[in-house]
DNA sequence: CGTCATTATGTTAGCCCTATCATAAAAATG
DNA sequence: CATTTTTATGATAGGGCTAACATAATGACG
């Protein structure tokens, strides 16, 4: 199939180096040439070094269909979520799959959105179970829903969980703190002296914005402060219910002189209200946000809100159900803690007037 | 690496159905159920029956490495894209993702951010190539990139342009007509009564945006109308130049009644800014975006704007690059042309006080 | 009805890798 | 040093599919 001679049909189509070519180049066979890819550890160092001064001299690039098929693992990832924030997604997506290029694993999204429809969970199942993944990756707040993942891991299908999820669990998890970061962003608010701090929860269902809230009440107890159910209400994520949660508190006989939302689609909504009202940011009142998505920086003024490094977590994410696939398994699960949280200040607070 | 029988290795592993106990169930030959597989019409009508209900029953779904690696494609296209929205983005990329999937092939995402840094665009042309892409889709404004589109070219790979490409080009474009757009969006303005109206355009070098403030300029005069160069500001897609903008615009002596936006995100900022100046939206102030993406509906009051059909644009996109590999192409360009403008009204269009 | 064109189906040979087992080389052991 | 163990490399055989060619069935036509 591979002619090369004068009358050559193939000659301008793109050629590409196989694994074969390497191998000569480097005088070995190809066996070797692949375990040198694969990096497994019994190549000797000089060989190893041959191999690839061979691969960039010839600029190799290893086939992934070839791969799939020869090693009988799919190299094919899901990542399955559940209505989230536009920006969210985006950087989700783009993380991961920019990271399951570099293992070379495809991304297959699943938008679970009938999860909690009519729909039997099980339909959702035998739709993942139909193509052949060699790992799923549930985002919050797929990754609290144990009916889902109990029916998953029947399937025999690794999976990760992302988000809050409860550590020592049968699963391997990529965890981000939200209690601690909800503690410590109350902190700040408090710090900066204010006492009378609205929290805009997401809806109770959502186990991550659950965290937030106790890490507000936490910090709040902790400073000898009240916590007042009356500053507390719940939203649903979105821009409107931030608006809208918002429009009760300040209309509260005395309304809060911070808001705290539990993510940043809702502190715009409630930038919004307040703006509606002619009352200053962060003059009269200081909001503050969560995640750290792009609408914090685009409206007016910026949020100060909580850096949730999604990115790092796909990631993450990602590494790990490549491990668990490419045999380097001992079958237990992993977790990755990720504790590094940032506070990003912008105009959005300031002290009480 | 999933043994659990006593000596058979295979029993418990996802054992998957193989094109060849299709051929057996449906008595036919592997080769005929390829094609039924892959469309090819020349299989009789009977055959095709008994071959589509044996790989109903037996669930069967074709392995995609084998399929790439037999047909010496890929299966691989490329989506590139520079400075996108967040919404814009996630639309783009979960209709892209999904109809690749339908199409059994996979979507690889390239950020051209570096495109006018000081980057050489041949560095990236290299990039590109060392991946092994079926098609590459360019969303504008890449689209419009004449020196990176001829690079490409020259590369052998095949093309897609997205957006306000030049009709009657050597390249497959999916079309949107922006310029109709824009005077449909200005149209409506009039209709309400609106005669001085503010525009904010995207950056000067996207084509895109060019087109939709011609269409702006054109709808004035068709109605009798000034255009009034103090009247159109050059923003660059962000909330943050939208709100700037906003600001010279009701600073006028005579400031315009409603405002264009050439996208949502501007069209945000412009709310925001008149929201600071206790300007009412949209008693005092009409307010225009072009899109309709999430932030659109998000914001108070939710805006009036433009339906810009990203997701068929994208499966579009995605049908002509799958057709051009899979050997139904005659080596013409192929043109679609969207040109379902559709504008949605929401609260922030109103006729003038 | 034989001959040729047309259409429908089958056969064969890979695509590029990796798993598996076999072998060779090196190191350890008695 | 011969022998066993360990480590490094090679040879071979597919993995599931499709391209290309080969053959069989069907139809057209004199």
């Amino acid at each position: 199939m591979r002619y090369n001679g004068l009358d050559d049909k193939k000659l301008n189509k793109r050629q590409p180096i196989t694994i074969k070519e390497v191998a000569e180049k480097a005088g070995v066979s190809q066996m070797t040439v692949s375990r040198v890819l694969n990096k497994q550890n019994l190549v000797k160092e000089a060989t190893r070094e041959r191999v690839e001064a061979a691969i960039a001299a010839l600029n190799y690039r290893p086939n992934l269909m070839a791969r799939g098929l020869a090693g009988g693992k799919s190299k094919l990832i899901g990542l399955a979520y559940y209505n989230p924030s536009p920006s969210y997604l985006s950087a989700l997506l783009v993380s991961a799959l920019k990271h399951c290029r570099e293992l070379g694993h495809h991304l297959v999204i699943e938008d679970l959105a009938d999860v909690d429809d009519g729909t039997d969970t099980s339909a959702i199942v035998k739709r993942l179970s139909t193509i052949r993944l060699d790992g799923l990756i549930l985002a919050p707040p797929l990754s609290s829903n144990q009916t889902l993942i109990g029916l998953i891991r029947d399937l025999g299908l690794p999976i990760v969980l992302m988000g809050n999820a409860k550590a020592g669990d049968q699963q391997s998890t990529v965890v981000f703190n939200d209690a601690v970061a909800g503690q410590k962003m109350t902190d700040l608010l408090i710090s900066r002296g204010h006492t009378r701090i609205g929290f805009i929860s997401g809806p109770v269902s959502h186990p991550d914005s659950k965290q937030r809230e106790e890490g507000y009440k936490l910090a709040l107890s902790q400073e000898g402060l009240d916590v007042d159910p009356d500053l507390m209400r719940e939203g649903d994520f979105t821009f409107r219910s931030g608006m809208r949660q918002a429009d009760k508190l300040l209309e509260l006989d005395i309304p809060p002189t911070a808001i705290f939302a539990a993510n940043d689609d809702m502190a715009a909504g409630v930038v919004a209200a307040a703006q509606r009202r002619s009352i200053q940011v962060p003059g009269q009142l200081s909001i503050v946000g969560f995640d750290d998505t792009a609408i914090a920086a685009a409206i007016w003024p910026r949020l100060t809100t909580l850096h949730q490094p999604i990115a790092q977590m796909a990631e993450a994410a990602i590494n790990i159900i490549s491990e668990v696939t490419s045999g380097g398994w001992n079958g237990k699960s992993i977790h990755v803690v990720n504790d590094t949280i940032q506070i990003i200040e912008r105009e959005s607070l300031a002290p009480p007037a």
